[in-house]
DNA sequence: CATGAATGAGTCTTCATTCAT
DNA sequence: TATGAATGAAGACTCATTCAT
């Protein structure tokens, strides 16, 4: 029940401000959208900073729930890849403002190594399924694994963030994804 | 000589967003460090908000020039990435808080068409480049070229970031480099 | 049983108060440190300014015990003197906060009727001595008993603050307390 | 004229404290008396608190201006008693709230050393009177100077807030006073 | 052009108090 | 009686911006 509070404070935290962009958005913004008194989200978050790795959080994880789901084991690499691309430019393009923050640590001033926590369980998603295609040799074998992780998620996270800030999105969209996954593929096979 | 103030400002700004954040950087930071008055900030920016583009298209500016200094025409495709990586990863490292807001586009708030035209002679150089490599046989002839620069600057932003950010700087830098290098290379070439 | 909590609450202020202050304490530091849950506060007390006169009221009379104890019918009046001295520089040094907000009436907003009322078994006592030493030939017989009553009480409060707020304590202690006496003697016999 | 600012705010801040008291006095009631903007406030104190000593500073130095207008040198030790009773209870009456905040150290937070500074001049005064008289035979000899003078003070403050705090003021004053200088007198002659 | 004192709207945060359990 | 999560009014303080000199 209190927990409830707490995480309707944190859905309307995301969703305000994916809307109107963080600075814009007021502790009051929040707790109206919430349902919930201005003093209720202090109970739960000691201050409008502390929402951000929370945020992050919260939005890693889905993304991290949603490539789980949509990629499956026994595809072979080069469908996988495809899968990861189509989902993350999709929940970039609906948490653009909330993710850029995210992306680049902008948010700094709570120590880095929680952000280092925050994607640990993202990366090792991701550490995994290279080892595993390495192991059914559709990837190379001469690479560093964890840092491949972060190059390959950072430049996925990147392209979608170029199509959808920069691009029209609908004509583009298409185009970008295609270039992404063939950069990719040719990087890694 | 006005210019000079100005570019007191601008330079003073770029410092002390670096130094401490964006967020946390007030304008009479800014002028304590350009060493001029609270208000001939505003005789030469609209506002605070104005700096952004301002500092990004100073810093894109001078990236580039260290890109078309330290890349020479001649070199072979493998060796312009090489310089490209190192060069991107320098001014990373220097400008991390800036860059960000950069990369981001975070900034949002003035057009996206005037970060179009800021970054754009960026790409150009980049398509070039691509162009250039293509005709010589160094790159694959099937990549839109266009979409590739964005992928390939963004790739090395990213690496840089994530390196600056989140692992120890000094151990990492050299297999970041490499692999980041790498990875380009099996995917262009 | 009842009773109990109040008490534990009113203790519990009186010690809070006296450690960090009236303005900085909250409620729910005197609840945290009476065991007592938040709203337990309000069954007992009305509101936090309705412990003022509370605390006022406990002390004065735990002040004035002291004074019933250690201050003996049959002493010589100069005796007394000395007793009462040493027993408010006592007190004093305890909850100097707490005594400064009593002794200043700072704490008004409640009716001053109220703080009247609780002063009354105070300088009744002090009365009494007066005239009993009257009577014995130790105090001369020229003076308004009620309003030296209240004089002789707030020299020796002021003497104790002034010492325990500003001097270094130990070593002055002694020579205040000498001299604050032989103030009163004079004065008095 | 940057001073006259920060005398409006300091005297409307004595002004508006005597009135409604310390708690109750919001910042947005001392600019608005002063007629300065909020935010000019924090130009000159840099906090509500900060007004306290400043405040001190200033009510002790008028009331020792007067004590220095209304005492002349030649008079008699008694009639200086008389004088300085008049002006300490004149000023007590008219800056009762604040008055208390000084004299109780309340206010406490600021170090206790900037308290004993602004003091200090107040009992040099008191020093230099009480061995001028001892010089002139009018005081006796066996006393400590220095804390006969804060006791002295002490007592005249202390009568006079207990004056106008708790009793009808216009009956009894004659009396406290009256009461008050033989006290002191018979104490010190 | 340059200054910097003055402005005041805007927001975060605190905390006494309430009330459903 | 007792609880403590929830409330929301209230106020301190910040800082981008202006303007008289």
């Amino acid at each position: 029940m209190s927990q409830d509070k707490k995480n309707q404070i944190l859905t309307a935290a995301i969703d305000v401000f994916s809307e109107i962009g963080i600075e814009n958005a007021k502790v009051s913004d929040v707790v109206k959208r919430a349902g919930v008194a201005q003093g209720t989200f202090y109970l739960y978050y000691s201050s409008k900073h502390a929402l951000i790795p929370a945020m992050a959080e919260q939005l890693l994880h889905e993304q991290l729930d949603s490539l789980k789901e949509y990629v499956q084991d026994d595809d072979s690499f080069a469908k996988k890849i495809r899968q990861m691309v189509d989902t993350i430019f999709k929940v970039t393009d609906r948490y653009q403002h909330v993710l850029a923050l995210c992306y680049s640590g902008l948010a700094m001033g709570s120590g880095l190594s929680e952000w280092e926590s925050i994607y640990e369980p993202y990366y090792q998603w991701m550490d995994q399924l290279l080892e595993h295609a390495q192991r059914r040799g559709e990837v190379r074998k001469n690479i560093d694994v964890r840092i491949t992780s972060k190059l390959v998620t950072g430049m996925m996270e990147e392209a979608a963030e170029q199509l959808y800030l920069f691009d029209e999105n609908a004509k583009q969209a298409k185009a970008y994804k295609q270039e992404t996954i063939q950069f990719i593929e040719r990087a890694l096979m």
